[in-house]
DNA sequence: AGCACGCCGACT
DNA sequence: GTCGGCGTGCTC
């Protein structure tokens, strides 16, 4: 008689599960979590799958089930592909998921108090506040004190007098439920059709992937809140995956008013206590909607209907350390593997999608603008070339111009500069020395507002020095290049009578910052607002109908070969911000390069046109969507052992038809935190298996010392 | 991820 | 002499 075994996974980076004996008496389950001995320690742990032992294996016995709620089955699945697919160890996904320990106890519990409605006699005054000002009932005593200006004592005093009851409840309460019945805003014709369209992907009740393609303003989120509510209806959960930046009270505030009820916002600054509330009612699966960023795929949905990737081209979807994933692609496979439909939502679709659309894997609906809707501005390029600046100057002539043009007809304007702070350089005219960061390959980055010289990677600051540090020169530091706030000096200086501000992460640290600024900017208080990034997404002003782009070629050159695609994408949505209703906008492009396909594109208003050229020169090239790429990043404290590692972890790549590899080579930033980085490039055609034969070819890598790292990066979008 | 083991320098 | 620094290796 065999007796039985169970493979273990623990949250921790090792190569993969354990097993262990399961003492005779012990019913277990895949999915429940179990505390079991590894080493020294005891540790819980989570059942992957269960067996019979083999003869004559000693193994150590599990010691006990946790009584908690155990992982759903496709959910043990996707932390295997998860794995496997990325290159990372099945514990290091799992520590992922339990990102709250604490969920999985039950929730604590506060003594909450309320007036018993009982008529008061002869009150002292505290008491009388604790009963009139103290509310809204039932609440801690420390909030009713808090509230009523008196002691929490007061409150405890009541309940003996009879005059409040006091009651345990869960802290942790579950969410409010969302109303998919609620009537959402009307559909036109096209709309309803492709709302149908998606909600019949719903009813299926399977796997599919939809690709929902429509132009900002053509009303994509009332479409996709159709299929939405469906699966609702269904009694399932959805799962909508938003861009970090799109995870505001006010990019929240739609959900909540389609479907009348807050939904779980999911991202990584909640608190604790809501990350354990949050993870705890997920995993019951009372929590019907959630909206979050990527993290939010490794919520244990108990009955996932849909999931959701709102912007499915945006590059925060792409985890950059620890397990390094692309949340939109791990949607497609956590669909997949739960057998239930995913929504690609996009104005501008990534060529991977495109790709899968253009092949049929993807159903593709297209939405067409609506009429009378917001519609995209005219696009200019202006040839830097022939319009310069004056030495110092960043704003051509024709820009300024159009500015003013704006100011004259008493509207607003939007200039956008993706770089933070006043100079990207400070050079020494005496020395040249350019200001680095002590221990990475980047220059500081003066920051005129605070008078530091900031290192955008690392967060180092030091204050602006008087004299170079190399050669003690003074006054000898010169300012190189734009950031927002030269720009909006310079453009000030133009016009001074204007109100100019900036809207950067540096000015509006907070969100209520933001929502202010943003607030005054829709008020018409705001003149001309100079952003970075920030200004991208969401918001539409309608006195807005100017956008100038001061640097249009920013995202160019360098070894990133989607670097047009996102300049496309990119400008297309700053482009967008001077969108009206009654009236088309302006939008100028200032660049030293009017001839790229993607500026050309933009100005014809051709997306196709495009699409078309940027796929033609991926699939000469062998890249994605034709193929796949993946890096790897080898950094550690010694430049010379570094660099050896790299050549001696490249003498030991599997050979394989159809693959090819490049470097090593000093990566961009070729030094981070104090340590050296040595980078990789893999291309593979796309019937190549790249995950396995990355894993195939680590695995034949010895152990190395533990300051030395080798990361790799499946399907890499940062080239730095 | 922990935890132990082991090999080096600064104290009682 | 030993206390403890952290670099290295292992956990079914």
């Amino acid at each position: 008689m065999g007796s039985r075994t169970a493979q273990i996974l623990f949250p921790v980076n090792v190569p993969g599960a354990f097993d262990y004996a399961v003492p005779d008496p012990m019913r277990l389950s895949r999915g429940e979590f179990v505390f079991a001995p590894i080493g020294k320690q005891m540790k819980l742990g989570v059942v992957m799958s269960l067996g019979e032992a083999e003869p004559g294996r000693a193994l150590k016995e599990i010691a006990e089930i946790k009584a908690t709620r155990a992982l759903p089955l496709a959910m043990l699945d996707f932390i295997d592909w998860v794995a496997r697919y990325n290159v990372a160890s099945p514990g290091q996904v799992l520590r992922m998921v339990l990102r709250s320990w604490k969920a999985l106890d039950p929730s604590p519990v506060a003594t909450l108090y309320e007036p018993t409605g009982d008529r008061p006699l002869n009150l002292t005054p505290a008491r009388r506040a604790a009963l009139s000002e103290g509310g809204p009932f039932p609440a801690r005593a420390s909030e009713i004190a808090a509230r009523a200006g008196i002691s929490p004592g007061v409150v405890k005093g009541l309940v003996k007098t009879g005059l409040m009851r006091s009651e345990l409840r869960p802290v942790d309460a579950p969410y409010p439920v969302p109303n998919p019945d609620r009537a959402g805003r009307d559909l036109t014709e096209a709309q309803s059709v492709a709302a149908r369209e998606l909600v019949t992907q719903v009813q299926k009740d399977r796997f599919s992937v939809s690709l929902l393609d429509g132009v900002t303003g053509s009303g994509k989120t009332e479409v996709y809140f159709e299929a939405v509510a469906e699966a609702l209806r269904q009694g399932r959960q959805v799962l909508i995956l938003v861009p970090e930046i799109a995870l505001t009270q006010a990019g929240l505030a739609r959900f909540a008013q389609r479907f009348g009820a807050e939904p779980v916002a999911w991202h990584s600054s909640i608190t604790d206590t809501e990350r354990r509330r949050g993870w705890r009612e997920v995993a019951s699966g009372r929590a019907q909607l959630v909206v979050g960023a990527r993290s939010a795929l490794f919520l244990p949905f108990a009955k996932l209907g849909l999931i959701v990737v709102d912007e499915e081209h945006d590059t925060s979807f792409k985890q950059e350390e620890g397990v390094i994933y692309n949340a939109r692609d791990m949607s497609v496979l956590r669909g997949r593997l739960e057998d239930r439909p995913v929504i690609l939502a996009s104005a501008t679709p990534s060529l991977e999608s495109l790709h899968n659309a253009q092949s049929g894997r993807y159903a593709h609906i297209v939405l067409p603008e609506r009429p009378g809707a917001i519609t995209l501005p005219d696009i200019d390029l202006i040839d830097m070339k022939v319009h310069k600046p004056e030495t110092g100057a960043f704003l051509s002539a024709p820009m300024v111009q159009a500015v003013a043009d704006s100011i004259s007809r008493g509207e607003q304007s939007l200039l956008y500069m993706n770089r933070r702070g006043y100079a990207p350089l400070i050079l020494c005219r005496a020395c040249g020395e350019r200001l680095k960061s002590p221990d990475t390959d980047s220059w500081l980055v003066e920051h005129r507002a605070t008078g530091r010289a900031v290192c955008h990677l690392t967060g180092f600051s030091m204050r602006m020095p008087r004299e170079c540090p190399k050669c003690g020169a003074e006054d000898g530091l010169t300012s190189i290049g734009p950031g927002v706030e030269r720009i909006a000096d310079e453009i000030q200086t133009h016009f001074p009578q204007t109100r100019v501000e900036i809207l950067s992460s540096d000015t509006t640290a907070t969100p209520d910052e933001i929502k202010a600024r943003l607030g005054r900017m829709e008020q018409g208080e705001i003149d001309i607002l100079v952003g970075t990034q920030m200004v991208v997404k969401g918001h539409n002003f309608p006195k807005l109908t100017f956008v100038g782009v001061v640097d249009g070629d920013l995202l160019m050159g360098g070894a990133d070969p989607r670097a047009g695609e996102r300049t496309y994408q990119t400008l297309v949505q700053v482009a967008g911000r001077a969108g009206r209703a009654d009236k088309a906008g302006e939008a100028l492009i200032q660049t030293h390069h009017p001839e790229h396909e993607a500026l050309q594109a933009l100005v014809a208003g051709d997306r196709d046109l495009f699409v078309g050229v940027e796929m033609a020169m991926r699939e000469m090239l062998g890249l994605p969507p034709y193929g796949r790429i993946a890096a790897v990043i080898l950094w550690g404290p010694d430049l010379k052992k570094v660099k050896d590692l790299a050549k001696d972890f490249v003498t030991k790549a599997p050979r394989a038809d159809g693959v090819e590899i490049l470097g090593p080579s000093e990566a961009p930033i070729a030094r981070l935190r104090g340590l050296y980085r040595q980078r990789l490039f893999i291309r593979a055609d796309p019937d190549v298996n790249l995950s396995k034969y990355m894993t195939t070819w680590r695995a034949k890598q010895k152990r190395i010392p533990t300051k030395y790292k080798i990361q790799i990066d499946i399907d890499p979008q940062s080239f730095m």
